[in-house]
DNA sequence: TGGTCAAAATCGAATAATTCAATTTTGGCT
DNA sequence: AGCCAAAATTGAATTATTCGATTTTGACCA
């Protein structure tokens, strides 16, 4: 028999997931589990509990009576622990660091995480910009303490932190014609992706025209996403609205791109080796270990 | 390397133990573990937190100001889990509990035990008697539905929660003779620790004669605590104020007591059941499991 | 009704984490 | 310098957790 006394904190939020997401399965994906460790750890938790919390489905999982009660204490206790963690490792950290981020990651992913940061690391004097890769690097050790820049897949320069897939993306309401010279919405050159997307078109034989070019990406995406062109993205970033293409659409293969953190060179201070690790464990993928 | 996202329960749990009690040996004690576990413990949670959290000497254990931060909230997260669980087990329980408990505990340990199911158990009508073992048990199925008495170690009725040391008691502030006929204050007659003090006695030869009588526990233990008389206690239950004597004294031995709950005959309602397996978490030595 | 299908449950094996007992190290005090 | 109590360490044993493979479940539909 497991322990009666303590639920431990993965318990927690797994449920929290599960309840979110009404799905066993799917909350297995978001925590990097298998569905049958999740299913395990909610047999566990309602064997403490006392009660079922969950009343299962093929459809979808609904809480019970107990589960809903149960689950504001537990979110509760996770935002209570998470905060805990955050402030004490903040404790003691303080100083300036400047963060570079490349423009797609500034817009999906960190503000809430860089806004986490800074509600506890309430004495560093923290500065964001942000920028395309190539310029952000540049600056590395002189306008920057640590750059967030995309790269492509096995490069292995910098602390990687994840992988993302390349995709090529069109509106979800429209249907593209992919007879003639394909139409484009991209960034401005010099651009990685551009560069990757032209050059995996000329590979395959494949025309194309440049009908968008522009250095926001959102406006690349927009045009995108109104129907007039083909754009790529990180398959991660992808905005609503956006449909992910591949081979299967017959168009060519993407390279993979990862995202890794450059430290400036030389010895880093308390506030850029606090926020480069608070960043490196918010965004890894894959379970914390 | 540990998680460095989740924080056992456990582990603030003896964080707060070692806070409260200043040193691990200690805390170790009070629950249950080894101190070589305490301190592994400890440094697991200063890895997960990044910082010392506890500054040890040979003489006590401080917090350090990483550890002071932490502190309030290793106290509210344990604080959370506990409601929570009492919370959710609570669920659906209702109806009426008649508890009778004997009267040493139901000054000692039981109030705050009592109150806490009170608090989540809303919908249960709960009603304490006090009084001694053998009436108790004689109204059990009858006046109640649960009896916590106290027995002869090894009498094994019941599902038996713990065992206490009985032990003879004086006033720490004056030295008893123990030439002549032993002065004893005693509870009064029937009652099961009054007559093993006074085998126990005959058996060994020793003279003695009831100074004090009475079937209030506080008078009597006020009375030796007075440094009139000997008593004999639970050693778990012995009030400030009262010293405890053994053999090394030149006193006989006396048999050690085992508390255990009683249900009555018959299937119990919901309410005796969760009172009863609430009880028999709270009062149950050693470790949970 | 019975078949189907996606999702959850179960099971056995491998892995990982926790605990303990024994011992060593530490830091303050005499 | 030496002593002592308390914390740290170490290695072995135990216990718990996770995974992959498979089976079972239950809502829905023909």
């Amino acid at each position: 028999m497991t322990a009666l006394r303590n639920i431990d904190i993965d318990l927690l939020r797994s449920f929290v997931t599960i309840a979110e997401l009404r799905s066993f399965t799917r909350a297995a994906a978001a925590l990097s589990r298998t569905q049958s460790t999740i299913s395990t750890q909610v047999r566990r938790l309602e064997e403490i509990a006392g009660q079922t919390l969950l009343r299962r489905s093929p459809q979808e999982v609904l809480l019970t009576r107990a589960g809903e009660d149960f689950l504001g204490y537990a979110r509760r206790i996770v935002a209570l622990h998470d905060e805990a963690l955050d402030v004490v490792r903040a404790q003691g950290v303080s100083g300036r660091v400047r963060l570079a981020v490349m423009d797609d990651y500034a817009t999906i992913v960190l503000p809430e995480t860089l806004a986490r940061f800074a509600r506890s690391h309430t004495e560093v004097e923290l500065e964001v910009t942000t920028g395309f890769t190539r310029d952000l690097m540049n600056a590395l050790g002189e306008e920057f303490d640590l750059v967030l820049a995309t790269q492509r897949a096995g490069d292995g320069r910098g602390e990687v932190l994840r992988t993302e897939r390349t995709a090529w993306a069109a509106s979800d309401r429209h249907d593209l014609s992919l007879a003639g010279p394909l139409p484009l919405a991209l960034l401005k050159a010099p651009n990685m992706y551009r560069e990757w997307a032209l050059e995996a078109l000329n590979e395959a034989g494949l025309g194309w025209r440049i009908l968008f070019s522009s250095s926001s990406i959102g406006a690349v995406e927009a045009m995108a996403a109104a129907g007039a062109a083909l754009t790529v993205v990180k398959a991660g970033t992808a905005r609503p609205g956006l449909r992910l293409l591949g081979t299967e659409h017959g168009l060519p293969a993407l390279p993979a791109s990862e995202i890794a953190l450059h430290l400036a060179p030389g010895r880093p201070g308390a506030a850029a080796r606090a926020l480069s690790s608070f960043l490196a464990e918010a965004l890894r993928e894959g379970r914390e270990s």
